[in-house]
DNA sequence: CTGAGCCGGGG
DNA sequence: GTGTACGGCTCAG
């Protein structure tokens, strides 16, 4: 049969690889401007790693020893010298080219023992990250490439093609939204959970709602207390709507892990891939892929929030915007059961579902756009950028500057080699206590990428004891020198990254403030600026490939001589400064004299700063990194406060809460001490519903493999006992009872204690006390203060706190 | 005090 | 799939 070649231009969505016939084969996951579901394969590409001589070594002879390791299943087709370079300095290099992926660790563990090998580099890199990185091609972006026609029987796409032409990209289609025409689904599953957390082997699912981007929404439900059924219509709702995203909340922990049991337990296979026979695939750090589709956890782009401390959906959902806390239903988690069997009640909690299911979904329309320009620029699959750590994603775009420079990518250091020591971090500087009026902060831009260029700053600049160089940059007070003499590699990475987002920028202003255009191109400079802010914890991150500590320590010494000196420069022009934290300025907000620092930072020291926000109150306690503000937009700000956190009790972040909202809208601190009074006496009356005081932890392992008896896992033994299934991923919920004993021994679950149980002292004196305190304490308040209950403090309540 | 171990979100 | 975290807290020693 003759093939007819076509030409395709499509959108990159994912990539992965298959064995066939003993040859490897790239499989591209597409969609074409047709809006074709496509599958793309490349069977041209082979695996390889390269072999770093020792000075000196006969290259000809290792040459020759390498290709005598070649074994018949996977052999070695090619040894080549390859002239690169390694931290930044000229070497002459072996590749070795091999044939089955999965024989590259073989090989690398036997080359690394032959004499005369220094290292043996880029033998850990993924294969189809491989193949993107070595072709150019990014996810989401657009590509045109020759192909022909192929058949593939065990897809579930429009078509599948073998690439006849290397793809290139499609500048047309540079600034298209790259996620106008895919098809998202959003859903959430509820289970089954009349004994607190739900044991997928024998609870059910009971409702899943799913919505789409198309306005689709529906929801499937149990018969009864039998999901197999509803798990099939949930397979084929996937099938027939055929979605390109999928996002959920927590999906890759709690949803597909649970639905792919049930779907066990029930002889239910749960294809909802492109693949047939596939299912959702756990790999590794609770990434979970779905082949075909990108399976998005939302969370993952959550927990970057630092402004939500409890990142639960409903608190996200609320923060951004997406759907008002109090405009939802929400259902305590540990009723569900209860709700689901009083057909009254079980409409409750379909709408809970719903509203879940909703505010998923608005959270991919804030998320996505942002995921989908990492992604162009970083170079991985959707959903890996999602669950990747800031400084992967920045790694990912490291090798491909590598690649384009002829650099040699360095090997990860083996654990144990990582140095352990720590170094100085930024300054902070100490908070002046109080409530301030009409407050400028500063914030330098960013400070950290800035210094590494300014001061060329990377591991292949950096000067050892003794060596020399023409132009150096010193450290001030760690003394680390840096060569200035050529670009470090980090500097010629976060130039173009600066350029790139000044000229995104520029491109922005040609267009309405809102606009989608000018949507898309703010995302596209917030990841350059995310992925740029990154490059100084990468330096200290330890896994980092350029791991580098003493670049690390010298960037925030730097960066501690800036923001002394700007503070300095500050007081010298009579401005009064509140606090500082490493790269931002809490001044008074003098507009003339603000003015005054900006212009003397900006031309003095030759870094930018600018007014990132004002704050009409702002109060700090005697602690650094807390802080409370009021916007004048009468929005509150709390920053750093601990009790914000999920394992405290309700009452106790309640409590806090509310101090800080009364302190800093009515300046009053009689009232939020009488506030904090009438709490306690509450709880000492026991009017205080036991609910209020559950403290929840979860278990991340069986019980049995803790080591340390942590209340929740004395807790989890004690329920054992009763008969309760206990499982990995419980959530304990427990409370304090009075008795003797550590504390541990005096955890209850909550279901099994009276309000008169409870000890009271404990919920004083560690929750609501030092929840309070951490506000009130720097207004003179103390502990005793706050005990006294509404009466006047009294020779008894000194005695009974001795 | 230090080090080891655990936690996050979900139901 | 040629294998990816991290910062903050608690408890034990």
């Amino acid at each position: 049969m003759q093939l007819v070649a076509e030409r395709l231009t499509f959108q990159l969505l994912d990539v992965s690889y298959s064995v066939e016939g003993g040859r490897p084969v790239i499989e591209i996951w597409a969609r074409d401007v047709k809006g074709r579901r496509l599958l793309l394969l490349d069977d041209t590409f082979r695996p390889y790693f390269y072999v770093l001589p020792q000075n000196g070594a006969d290259l000809d002879k290792l040459a020759e020893e390498l290709r005598r390791l070649s074994r018949p299943r996977s052999p070695v087709t090619s040894v080549e010298k390859v002239d690169m370079k390694y931290f930044g300095r000229p070497v002459t290099a072996l590749r070795v080219t091999t044939l089955i992926p999965e024989s590259v660790r073989e090989y690398r563990d036997l080359a690394a023992k032959l004499p005369g090998v220094a290292e043996v580099l880029e033998a850990d890199v993924r294969f189809s990250m491989r193949y993107l990185i070595d072709l150019n091609l990014y996810p989401m972006r657009w590509y045109v490439a020759d192909a022909e026609p192929v058949n593939r029987s065990d897809i579930i796409a429009d078509g599948a093609y073998r690439l006849v032409s290397r793809p290139s990209e499609e500048p047309s289609m540079a600034d298209v939204d790259p996620l106008d025409g895919l098809r998202i689904m959003a859903f959430d599953i509820e289970a089954y959970n009349p004994q607190g957390s739900p044991n997928p082997s024998k609870d059910p699912v009971i409702i899943i709602g799913v919505a789409f981007n198309d306005g689709e929404r529906l929801q499937l439900e149990a018969a009864g207390h039998s999901d197999k059924e509803l798990i099939q219509k949930f397979v084929d709702v996937i099938r027939r709507k055929d979605p390109d995203v999928i996002v959920g909340y927590n999906q890759n922990s709690f949803d597909w892990p649970y639905l792919l049991e049930r779907a066990k337990v029930n002889g239910v296979k749960l294809e909802v891939g492109r693949k047939r026979g596939a299912e959702p695939n756990p790999s590794v750090f609770g990434h979970i892929s779905v082949q075909g589709r990108l399976n998005v956890d939302l969370y993952n782009f959550a927990e970057e929030i630092e402004e939500v401390k409890v990142k639960t959906l409903d608190e996200v959902a609320d923060y951004l915007g997406v759907m008002p806390k109090d405009k939802r239903v929400n259902v305590d988690w540990w009723r569900i059961a209860e709700y689901w069997d009083d057909s009254e009640k079980r409409k409750t909690l379909l709408a809970y579902n719903m509203d879940d299911v909703t505010s998923t979904l608005g959270l991919a329309y804030q998320f996505l756009p942002f995921g989908a320009q990492l992604s162009q620029i970083s170079g991985l699959p959707l959903d890996q950028v999602a669950a990747a750590s800031v400084a992967f994603r920045l790694e990912m775009r490291f090798m491909r500057e590598a690649r384009k420079l002829g650099e040699l990518v360095p090997n990860r250091a083996e654990e144990e080699t990582r140095e352990l020591e720590t170094y100085t971090g930024a300054i902070v500087l100490e908070p002046k206590p109080g409530i301030h009026h009409n407050v400028a902060v500063l914030d330098f831009a960013s400070m950290y990428p800035s210094i590494m260029v300014k001061y060329n700053v990377g591991p292949d600049t950096l000067l050892k004891e003794g060596e020399a160089c023409e132009r150096v940059n010193e450290a001030p007070g760690v003394r680390h020198r840096f060569c200035a003499d050529r670009d470090a590699f980090f500097k010629r990475v976060l130039e173009r990254f600066l350029k790139w987002r000044a000229e995104v920028k520029a491109a922005m202003k040609k267009y309405p403030e809102g606009s989608p255009q000018y949507r898309l191109l703010n995302e596209r400079q917030r990841a350059i600026k995310v992925l740029a802010n990154a490059s100084y914890g990468y330096m200290g991150w330890a896994g980092a490939r350029w791991y580098c500590r003493q670049c690390a320590e010298s960037v925030t010494a730097w960066g501690r001589d800036l923001i002394t000196r700007a503070a300095s420069l500050a007081r010298s022009l009579g401005l009064k400064v509140y606090y500082g934290d490493t790269d931002s300025l809490f001044v008074e907000n003098d507009p003339e004299k603000v003015e005054k620092v900006i212009e003397g930072i900006t031309k003095g020291l030759e870094f930018d700063i600018k007014i990132d926000k004002v704050y009409s109150r702002v109060f700090f306690t005697e602690a650094k990194k807390r802080y409370a503000g009021l916007t004048p937009e009468g929005k509150i700000d709390i920053v750093g406060f601990e009790a914000v956190r999920g394992d405290w009790s309700d009452l106790a972040k309640d409590t806090q809460a509310k101090v800080a909202e009364i302190v800093l809208r009515s300046d009053d601190v009689r009232k939020a001490v009488d506030y904090v009074r009438q709490v306690i006496n509450d709880l000492r009356n026991g009017k205080v519903e036991v609910e209020k005081l559950i403290i929840w932890k979860t278990l991340t392992k069986s019980v049995d493999k803790y080591e340390a008896e942590a209340p929740h896992v004395y807790v989890a033994k004690m329920m054992e006992k009763l008969g309760f299934k206990i499982d990995v991923g419980s959530k304990i919920g427990y409370v304090i009872v009075k008795g003797d004993g550590p504390l541990s021994r005096r955890a209850r679950p909550y279901f099994l204690v009276k309000p008169q149980d409870i000890d009271v002292n404990y919920y004083i004196d560690k929750q609501i006390v030092p929840a309070a305190l951490r506000i009130l304490s720097f207004f003179g308040i103390s502990e005793r203060e706050l005990k006294a209950g509404g009466r006047q403090a009294s020779l008894f309540d000194y005695i009974n706190k001795k």
